[in-house]
DNA sequence: CCGCAAAATGTAACCGTTTACATTCGAGGG
DNA sequence: CCCTCGAATGTAAACGGTTACATTTTGCGG
């Protein structure tokens, strides 16, 4: 119940070296607080004289405004969150570059996390950035529904990226659209005979992919659709599995579609292993573009997903929903991809009817090893 | 002057969802806000009925307390800055990794921001920075030191990544102990005459493995050093054009030491694009393992370097530097390499005397081509 | 049953901003 | 000369925690 005495223009435990205040700046300048906020944030009206007086005053003291103060004061963090499954590899570092150059435009921070194994422990993470950050961008592609509805109650704006989407905001990728494109790129070479190798059943993206792959399929009137389907988990290992396999098969599919490029990787691998020329005998596509696929021997035929583009959307609908949080109807968009031809993918040599090579022999050596593959 | 009465209580504008401040949580469970506060911080104590109300309490609002006013209060932000030239690339987000673990494990939060071009950018950036993380982990290779010094008056605990370091907290990548062992294994092969394709001369990674060199071909008395090395900027093509020049050498060199795997893969690309086998007529090293280096073909010999755990040990530090201010001294740790050791060296064909090669005739395909590399 | 130390809890100042509202100051109109 | 009005500036109440210090409970020996 004491009337509160103004100590704080006065030297408090100024031990350290303690940063300057807006109090010690309104002091130097001879002006109240209010005035100092006004001339800085410059909203108000204020003399340029005066102005002039406390702009010196905020230089000559190295004044930085102390931002827990102006974001409780505000009730707004100026930062944003970006949770992701993993940090690890290229793709997700592109993600976060794409958001931290449009965040970095808009004068906007961004607090990451990652590495979440499990639902539970991201949603912990994601309360722990709870008043830090103004809006978070959610990346979990292999997080069922339940989750992420959890997430939406957590009253502040959220944009999904690449996750399995009953409302709310989200961006994906166009994995149906760019798998049909594939598709016909695949067909218009003379394929008609593709096989799939799917990713993990409980991944948005590769559910999405392997959509646009059957209706390619069924558009062309291909027999026993399933038969040339085989199952995988994005990793290399499966992709090599399945190379095998689908090579075993009669007849023998001319083209491989592995619904991600690690995995069209691995049936490189167990193709060359068994001495399928690739891409004369075999056609092999993926999906993503990763760097590697540039470096691989035959360099690959796949689909470029422009990470930093997507980072960049996601921002943009973010910083929508934050800004205009009445108004703001909730948008679902879709990054196209684009088709990057390599030397993975070729027209199958003649369109043999039952032409039963009877087993893989030993005719590795045939093909021009593809070196100086780089660049 | 007037009392303050304390609305804090009763409903303020409680038109949206407010989320529940430590006075709600209070008023629920019938005790004070300082109260909760000890309950929930666990430091002092509480009768053990008390703590449960307490929690039930916050529990049944989903109270989360609000970070700002916390770190206001106590002067920390439990965060801290991660301040990249450039978050693209496998090399800074394995970083971003190692400090994302280490961090979260105690507690703290990291606020990325890459993509700097400049210096003037680079230090802008940590002035935003500032007030919003309690110590900054700051890769600069290629910064002269005039800037990095300029950090160091920001007045927060820094630790400097692959910097030239002239005092103050830094880790670094022992590159002048990698190169040396490389240089080492080479000589262990049997090779002598060793080339070297130098990376940009104001990198300091780069000055430190052509320093390793160095001492490495004096230690073997090896003629002409000079001679033997080529300039680069660490790009891929530099690299390309560095193979070309070093092929033309005679006497040719035995091996060539790449000072990063980027510009190993340009010198393979060009002694591919001469017909020079490797590693038969010319082995070929890098360094820092870069995903692909197990790629290409051959897979190249190479030191790693652990990136994550070059970012947990610059934590590590930053969390001595900002927990104990007073007592911490200024440490430089050097994080170690390991040799790879892969397809793209071997033993050279002979010691031949002046086996004067004559030009690189067009016999390329004389080796078994190393497929199947993956995995 | 009292007194007293220790334990538990409450009170309110403080962290550094923003901003609604109050106050001051000058100029211009009557 | 006084009043009114608007522009410029000041005052102090929030924002939501932490914590030094004050106050109330407790437990216990005498």
């Amino acid at each position: 119940m004491t009337s509160r005495p103004d100590v704080r223009s006065n030297p408090r435990r100024r031990n350290r070296a303690a940063a300057a205040t807006i109090h010690d700046v309104a002091a130097r300048a001879g002006v109240s607080v209010a005035t100092v906020s006004r001339v800085l944030n410059g909203k108000e009206l204020v003399r340029e004289e005066t102005s002039r007086h406390v702009r010196a005053a905020a230089k000559s003291l190295r004044y930085v405004p102390n931002v827990a103060a102006r974001s409780l004061s505000i009730r707004r963090s100026q930062t944003i969150g970006i949770v992701l499954p993993d940090v690890h590899g290229e793709f997700f570092s592109e993600v976060i570059r794409g958001i931290d150059l449009a965040a970095r435009a808009q004068g906007y921070h961004i607090l990451v996390s990652g590495s979440h194994s499990d639902p539970a422990q991201m949603l912990g993470v994601v309360d722990t950035m709870r008043g830090r950050v103004d809006g978070l961008v959610v990346m979990a592609p292999d997080v069922t529904l339940a989750p992420l509805d959890e997430l939406r109650t957590r009253a502040m704006p959220v944009v999904l990226l690449n996750s399995a989407t009953p409302n709310g905001d989200a961006i994906t990728i166009d994995n149906y659209g760019g798998a049909r494109a594939m598709m016909r790129h695949l067909h218009d070479l003379g394929h008609t005979r593709i096989a799939f190798v799917r990713g993990p059943q409980h991944n948005a993206d590769a559910r999405e992919r392997l959509r646009g792959y059957r209706h390619a399929m069924r558009g062309m009137a291909a027999a026993s659709v399933k038969a040339l389907e085989c199952g995988g988990d994005f990793t290399e290992e499966s992709g090599f599995a399945a190379g095998g396999r689908l090579a075993a098969l009669t007849p023998r599919p001319t083209a491989i579609f592995a619904s991600n490029d690690s995995m069209a990787v691995g049936v490189l691998a167990s193709l060359m292993a068994a001495g399928v020329n690739v891409p004369a005998e075999m056609s092999v596509v993926g999906f993503d573009d990763i760097p590697i696929a540039r470096y691989v021997s035959p360099s690959l035929t796949t689909m470029r997903v422009d990470m930093a583009e997507l980072g960049r959307c996601a921002f943009a609908l973010l910083l929508d929903a934050i800004g205009n949080p009445a108004v703001h109807a909730p948008r679902h968009d879709r990054v196209a991809t684009t088709l990057v031809v390599r030397k993975s993918c070729a027209a199958p040599k003649t369109q043999p009817k039952e032409n039963t090579q009877p087993h893989r022999a030993a005719r590795g050596r045939k093909r021009v090893p593809e070196k100086g593959e780089v660049s």
